[in-house]
DNA sequence: GTCTGTGAACTGGTTCACAGCA
DNA sequence: TGCTGTGAACCAGTTCACAGAC
């Protein structure tokens, strides 16, 4: 996880400031997997306890997390599995469907414009670019894929918000500068360049050779012992 | 992130205890990629005020975090760039190249396959495998897809200790259990659910999802003021 | 008895500021 | 003068432990 700087003045600067710390949003897109679980099979109240267990993420911090969203749970239950669902999409902004344009029809863009995890979190990929002709017109999960010159106009007729960078290193910079002039407030960039925007963007970074080298480190400690 | 308990004894348990924190070996890679960019730019110093730069850590940071590896750094001078990207390799373990096993060869792992900057980081995918007769035989980036059933032997040939799952998450925790049988150390996990693995294995996850779903919050919090 | 929410203690990680080497 | 390495101050985040609701 890289993630850079998060670029936009701290959490606390809000209005009722419900200081939600970053590493608690962090967590709570987890919580979220884990209640669509238990939904899922049918539980109508979950403790702190359970989702502990759910998320390995330890009782004592799901219960301070969840209490930052308002007083849901009670004492001696539990907290109710659909209103926390409700309060944690709410609170990330998922209340209702979120465009998303995706830049990149590659193999990864590929894989990201088929992907359904998005959609049922209220996540929903409005248009798919590239820049290869060949590949211009072709089906990418339920889009088609646009020209690059069209990106200006995508993210504003969607009034898009959030953009996937996925393309090569080099031409990461310039895509995201256009994305940020077109109105683009959050970029996930999978390519592997340390991105520059403005303040109020907000970029996470994805970088997979990283991820892969952080778990290189802990098995080549366990080697040394 | 998620990544579960790192699993093992503290990092300062090891001989001659290097003492690096989670969060140093975190930015490790980041400082390796700017440094891949300097020596190819034909820098052969660098100081921390430039690495911070290049990197968005805030030059105290990479100083403390640099000065751990040993004494690299001459005051007046800066760090020489070759010996700083050794002795990162060394570290993370990958002085000579570590084989990576790729379970799933969908979109995203063809993805991963074939992906260049594994390979120019000393990670080198060794092996695709996937469950549908379908796409075995076919070529994936420098490999051909072979069969699930292969997975022991492909592990054990190649004397594995790193995996990619790639796999839709209903099954992710059996392939990651045959994975761990056959010697695997650690597991780079893309599907969306939490690995159960034993002591000593490490888990990290990357859920797409749960990148946007951060993002869309610093988004919503935009609007909120 | 069970389980939440929270003050208080604690841990680890970051920044500051500066001593010392080139 | 420029820049590293590091003790000391600082801060965010986590765990502990328990009061109080059910």
């Amino acid at each position: 996880m890289t993630g850079g700087p998060p670029t936009g003045s701290g959490p606390e600067a809000r209005t009722a400031g419900p200081s939600l710390s970053r590493r608690t949003v962090g967590r709570l897109p987890v919580y979220l997997r884990a209640l669509a679980a238990l939904a899922a099979e049918g539980a109508t109240r979950v403790s702190s306890v359970v989702l502990a267990e759910r998320t390995g993420v330890g009782s004592p911090l799901v219960r301070r997390d969840l209490a930052g969203l308002g007083h849901l749970g009670r004492p001696g239950v539990g907290y109710p599995v659909g209103a926390l669902q409700r309060a944690i999409s709410q609170v990330l902004g998922l209340a209702e469907d979120q465009p998303v344009v995706l830049v990149g029809a590659g193999h990864l863009g590929s894989a990201l414009a088929g992907y359904d995890g998005f959609v049922e979190r209220g996540l929903r990929i409005c248009a798919v670019l590239d820049a290869d002709p060949r590949v211009i017109g072709q089906a990418r999960g339920p889009s088609v894929v646009r020209s690059m010159d069209d990106l200006e106009d995508v993210v504003s007729d969607a009034r898009a918000r959030l953009a996937i960078l996925a393309v090569p290193a080099d031409a990461a910079q310039s895509l995201a500068d256009r994305l940020v002039a077109a109105g683009i407030q959050g970029v996930l960039n999978f390519a592997p360049v340390e991105l520059t925007v403005p303040q109020g963007v907000s970029v996470r970074a994805v970088d997979l050779s990283t991820e892969l080298q952080i778990l290189a480190f802990h098995q080549a400690a366990l080697d040394e012992e």
